[in-house]
Order: structure tokens, then sequence, then C-alpha cells
DNA sequence: ATTCGTGCAAATAGTTTGCAGCAGA
DNA sequence: TCTGCTGCAAACTATTTGCACGAAT
């Protein structure tokens, strides 16, 4: 079971095309299973990695992820590493985290931080705005480094 | 004066020239012009506007930005925005900071947090590595929002 | 019927690279 | 002189887009 077996299939697609329908798109077949396998992934992956042993079209997939990412539920994660990757938006999964980033491979992986520390994130971005005039949607902390593979 | 304006030019340059050396190249002329430019604009730039009223070619200046980036004296920082953006790496400006990323106009603008955060934020980069093996090299929080000007 | 999604192929564009001449140590 | 930097033009490649056909409502 993945990490996001907590979270009903059944579910996961009504949510995800409820905020299509907000933006005036329809669930399709293809985009549906883009939504299956990222849920499966369970970690942020790259379009060929998504793709590889599917038919659909590279285009169309990323058509998709465009449409899913507007709809809010995708979020698509960009390094320095040749592809973007992509994952369930967070709120879909119910998992606040954030991004190991390997400089070697370029693997994302997930993991989260304290509650605390959390709430000292969220307090600071709420001082910025005063302070800059800047209006933060959200928060990203990303460690840059080496995983264990590549050590 | 720019905000890195307590850092003399002479010494700046010294610091490159001496990291540049470690990776085996030269600083030339045109490496000292990039150098004075990223200073001199003190906020991430693009490449276009690096090169905005010099006369050099913008292959040099990949090459150059790259190999300065190798020696660490240049850090590129990707977006979903069309163009990277570059900086002078952190420790040589003695300003540890972090970035406001605007979704609407691919400005990016520094900031600073609370010491205790980023105490906190350090800490956290520790305990990473005793869950999950990575071994992070630094870390990096932005925040994604809307500027001033585009709000 | 009509609107929207899909696949294919072609275009786009930031970035990288090959190569020949030039400059610095 | 010899290594390596530079400019120019061409190549690369992830991503986007035009178009014609098929699917869904």
């Amino acid at each position: 079971m993945n990490r996001y077996g907590d979270l009903v299939r059944a579910d996961l697609h009504d949510l995800v095309a409820e905020r299509l329908k907000v933006t005036g798109q329809r669930y399709t077949a293809a985009r549906r299973e883009l939504v299956d396998r990222l849920r499966t992934t369970g970690q942020p992956v790259t379009l060929p990695d998504l793709l590889s042993g599917s038919s659909l079209a590279q285009s169309s997939a990323y058509r998709n992820l465009a449409l899913l990412e507007q709809a809010g539920a995708v979020h698509r994660i960009v390094t320095s590493a040749d592809h973007a990757r992509y994952e369930l938006a967070e709120d879909l999964t119910e998992h606040h985290h954030h991004h190991l980033i390997c400089t070697s491979c370029g693997q994302v992986e997930d993991f989260t931080v304290s509650p605390t520390l959390e709430r000292s994130l969220h307090d600071a971005v709420g001082e910025v705005h005063d302070v800059t005039g800047f209006t933060a949607e959200h928060h990203r902390l990303d460690l840059i480094g080496t995983c264990r593979s590549c050590a």
C-alpha cells in the first residue's frame, strides 16, 4: 500500500472531478489515468516516467497536466534537472510536505517537518506580507543535496 | 548604494578569483563584468537583463555563469518562468536569504527570516539526514505568490 | 450538432555546443 | 607558444501548439 493508501480511490476522483468542473473541464479517461498513476507513484515523477507503459500521447499528457495544475489538482515541480516533475496537489493527499532534491540523480523525495517548525514558517509568511507587500499563496521548503543512493 | 554596498569591490573580485582558481579557471574581463553586474543589481536577474547594454555574447554569458556556478561564486535559480535567474552566491554577499517568487511577473526578490526560524530550519536539516539518509548541502525557502506591483 | 479532447507532426525557445580565431600567462 | 576564452552559428531538447479526426454531451 502506498503512502496515499488512506485516500479512497473514489474520493480522490470525485475531488479532482469537482475541481475540473470549476474550471470548466471534463474529467476524461486520460486525465483519470494520469491521476491514478500519480496516486500510485506517490512521489514526484517526470513526464516520461509517468507515461511509461501508457498509450497516452506526450502532448496530451502535458496538456492535461497543465489543466490539472490550473484546477489545483496537480502540482508541478521545476528543478534544474532536465524534466519537471508532477505530483498530486497536497491538499488532495491530505499530506503537507516538502522536498528533498538530489543534485546528482534529480530525484525528488517528499518529507515533512515538525508541526512547530511548520507553524513558524506559517508565521514568517505573515510577517513578510507586512514588510514587503508580497502576498504569499504558499511556501516551499526544499533541501538540496545528495540522496541515500547517490551518496 | 545597493544592498551589497558594504562589500568592497576589490574584496569581491579577490574572492571570486580565488574560487575560480580552485576549479582551474581564469578570471577574465568578461567574467569580471558579469560579477560586477550581478553585484550592482543585487537581486536575481535573468540572462537577457544581465546582458542588456553589454557586448558579451549570450553563449559566453551562459558558459561563464555556469563556470562561476561550479566555482561556487554564482547561484542559479530555476523557476517556472521562461528564464532562469542568477545572483551572487550568498556567502560572497554575506547575506543569507530566501526568495519571494511572483507567479505573475516572474520576479524574484530576496528576503530574510528571523534568526530563530533560521535556526529551526537548520536543525530540521540535521534531523532529515538521520531519518532519510539524505545529505542536505543547503536549504531553500521560497514564498510563492504575488508581488506588490502585481497585486 | 456542437463542443471539447486527442494524436501526430511541426514549431518554439531557452540553453548548450562545435569550431575557428584571438588573448592572456 | 600554448592553453583556454570568445563570438558566431548551428544543434539540442523539453515543452507547446496547429490541425484534423473522433468522442462525449
